[in-house]
DNA sequence: TGGAAATTCCCCTAAAATAGCGAGGGTTAA
DNA sequence: TTAACCCTCGCTATTTTAGGGGAATTTCCA
């Protein structure tokens, strides 16, 4: 049994918060690394994180709010690849006096992230992180990384799984030219133009402007615009 | 040497256009499916496709406007995990009679669709489809899901070096207040509600809301959260 | 230390957004 | 067939935002 399968079948009989804490910690021994930490940004409007790092770092990064200056969280929004923490822009400021902090709290000094994105605007990030030499990491990188990305994978689908079980909700659709009108909304046009565009009168256009609102449970026209690309509604 | 690898390692030898259809080609021969199609949506705002498909289908299904009905489509935009044809909702009307086309046109009736998401709102989505039986099906699936996944993902990263060589453009950083403003703005909050709700004027709001749509090229403001969005500047 | 950027404040007018009232014809699904 | 939804258009009214100016701090980086 490999360790990606000896990984992933713990995985399927963790459905609760506390299970999937374990879980992480588990995943940090099977691959003998110093911290594993998985943190969703955006699960049904809540955080969620389950991670190794110490209840004294966790509170220290919040209160400097490092979450604006960590590299990695930058980088994971950027990039779709794994991110190699060494090849991340350490160059700023706010970003070295961060990584002081990080290596004095016990955080490796090598590192591995995977940024996670799902539908409604999910973002997740995994990541691994070692106190070892490069070729070490050299040598565990290479043979890791595809595990960490099905693992990656896998356990943002278990966590949405525990948070929201009822599955994607199933939200109102929006017709035709309700999608049509907010993606050249989104896009920065005008309602003159896009009635133009679209061969209609201006009046008309807002009245799909004013259901697509309505359907999309939104507050404005630009809340509109938001939540319909959140859901996957439109896309550029 | 697995099927993965084989594939793998011509995909890295693949930087043209050319050679990733003919990696898809391939790749369908290696797994001995009926098809294999990768189809970026939106790849510095032009789509890309490299698939097994007949060009009289495509054709077809471009004139038909297949993308607004196609389960696979809509299914892809809301979920996260790799999913069965066998799963989707294939009960509206537009579908069925999609369905119906799609098999004439030698289409396999079994599929699995993997949706992939990048930053700056990438999204593309990898099929294989195959004709056989259910039972057939299943074995497949089992065996070269994970297969599939990492496919997906090395996939799209290699396209996404192809059309864009420069790698991800760095645009320009928004300061916190920006970030603040079109954050609160995408949920729908008003200019005086975010002004309160920062505790400044709403004179100095909307300074933040001209220098973001500044800084994002945009031409307004929903174009300037939207844009902010896609680029994971904001997160909800 | 000097310049660039961030943060804060203000006025103005035209345009857009939101809200309310209406109407008619077409398609679709129960 | 009837209800529901989609597409189309008209009018009025109020509130809000957009985008054009200008200017003062502080903070940060080279």
């Amino acid at each position: 049994m490999t360790k990606l399968e000896e990984f992933l079948s713990s995985l399927e009989t963790s459905d609760t918060p506390d299970q999937v804490q374990k879980l992480v910690e588990s995943l940090r021994d099977i691959y003998g690394v110093t911290n594993a930490i998985y943190h969703a940004v955006n699960l049904d409007g809540a955080p969620y994180a389950a991670l190794t790092y110490s209840p004294e770092w966790m509170d220290h990064y919040q209160a400097q709010k490092y979450v604006q200056v960590d590299p990695v969280v930058r980088g994971a929004l950027q990039h779709f690849h794994p991110m190699d923490w060494k090849r991340l822009d350490w160059s700023s400021k706010g970003s070295r006096s961060f990584l002081g902090e990080a290596t004095g709290a016990g955080i490796g000094n090598q590192g591995l992230s995977i940024p996670i994105r799902g539908p409604n605007g999910q973002f997740a990030l995994f990541t691994v992180n070692h106190e070892c030499s490069d070729r070490e990491w050299e040598v565990f990188s290479k043979e890791a990384k595809r595990d960490m990305m099905l693992i990656s994978h896998f356990l943002h689908q278990q966590v949405v799984k525990i948070v929201m079980p009822d599955g994607p909700r199933q939200y109102e659709r929006l017709s035709p030219r309700e999608t049509d009108t907010l993606k050249y909304l989104a896009v920065g046009l005008t309602r003159g133009q896009i009635a133009e565009k679209l061969q209609i009168s201006e009046h008309t256009l807002r009245v799909y402007i004013d259901s697509a609102r309505f359907k999309l449970g939104a507050l404005n026209t630009v809340h509109a615009v938001a939540t319909a690309y959140s859901r996957g509604l439109i896309t550029f």
